[in-house]
DNA sequence: AATCCAAGCTAACGTGTATTAGCTGAATGG
DNA sequence: CCATTCAGCTAATACACGTTAGCTTGGATT
């Protein structure tokens, strides 16, 4: 791992846990085993790291969560479905790379017309998408009744994105949340499965 | 209006906008009309005015959305809980002071203790109680189908949660963001009122 | 072997920020 | 009518932060 990876490894870090504005560049060389001046052999400025980072953080998301990466085989039943939802959402809400992220941008949205858009295109469109895409596919396969499959994928969306946030704000929480989660997803399965 | 007061109320709006690291004693100073030095008359620092606006955002807080102070009328019928619940979500949308505070427990939450527990009682409990109740209510009165009310308060409250986020992060959506919350309502209607 | 460059270092600078000291004038109260 | 208090002001302080200049060194290249 270059020096300039591990750069951007604390600032991340530290921005999630600081805020930008509350972490000073000396701190991030401190963490990294640097003087701060050494910083700027591999940065402009505090700005371009904060720009790389929103960089990384678009790519990661799209990796993970971007329609087009991701490759959910189609659950046959409601188990399966129940299963691979909750490995999902185990993955989402412990994955530290992902978590860390998720605080960054849930503060710096306010503040940056990309971090905006970003957080947007996540939790708004490709986590919406993934849910539709499958919710279409079962429906065509017989398996969860017809109904509009962009209403349904907020509605089989939502709950998991309040429960995330709970997460990041409170972590000895996750475990709760798993189990909460689960009763949403097999709620949701009763209502929109067809019984079989 | 005491100078106290326009004190905390543009030190929020700039708190909201800026984050508290990225606003300065002076910005606040000249936001209310006097020089920087001259807030250390009412404040003993900038931390003091910072845990005097936590306190306003309880308080404002459990003023709104507090199970003791809230007093919905029980809806009678499927209209009148749609109305009532599109009132309440665009006062929460648009309502500028809310909003302010929203947005600063928002970015604010991560770095402080408490910020994260008001937070959470909001998201997590009040507005969810406030649903269970009158869901409850609403089970006994033969209206809504027999369910168990604290999930269902989590299925109707959470879009709402997600929408108020994209409101917060792109205002200009706000209109659209009523009209999908009230597709979710009516959706939830038909699936969970009894028909008459 | 001589040269070069990348990546570290120390020292220093300029700016911005939170806060304090101490003055002033206007209202308040005995 | 004078004393006090309050709420503003200017000036100044101390420190932290982002950044630059310029030196050093060790490994790669020629």
């Amino acid at each position: 791992m270059t020096t300039k990876d591990r750069i951007l490894e604390e600032a991340l870090r530290l921005f999630s846990e600081k805020g930008y504005d509350g972490t000073s560049v000396e701190s991030i060389a401190e963490a990294v085993g640097i003087k701060a001046p050494s910083l700027y052999k591999h940065f402009k400025g505090k700005e371009e790291i904060l720009n790389c980072i929103i960089d990384i953080s678009e790519k990661r998301y799209s990796e993970n969560f971007g329609t087009a990466h991701s490759s959910w085989e189609l659950p046959e039943s409601k188990e399966a479905f129940i299963k691979v939802s909750k490995e999902r959402f185990r993955f989402t809400l412990f994955d530290p790379n992902i978590r860390r992220i998720r605080i960054f941008m849930t503060q710096e949205q306010f503040r940056n017309r990309r971090m905006a858009e970003i957080t947007n295109r996540h939790k708004m469109e490709d986590v919406q998408n993934i849910f539709k895409k499958i919710l279409t596919e079962m429906m065509e396969a017989g398996i969860v009744k017809k109904d509009d499959p962009e209403l349904l994928a907020i509605e089989l969306a939502s709950p998991a994105v309040l429960f995330i946030s709970k997460g990041d704000r409170m972590p000895e929480s996750r475990e709760e949340l798993l189990e909460q989660f689960e009763r949403h997803v097999r709620h949701f399965c009763d209502v929109y499965f067809i019984k079989q």
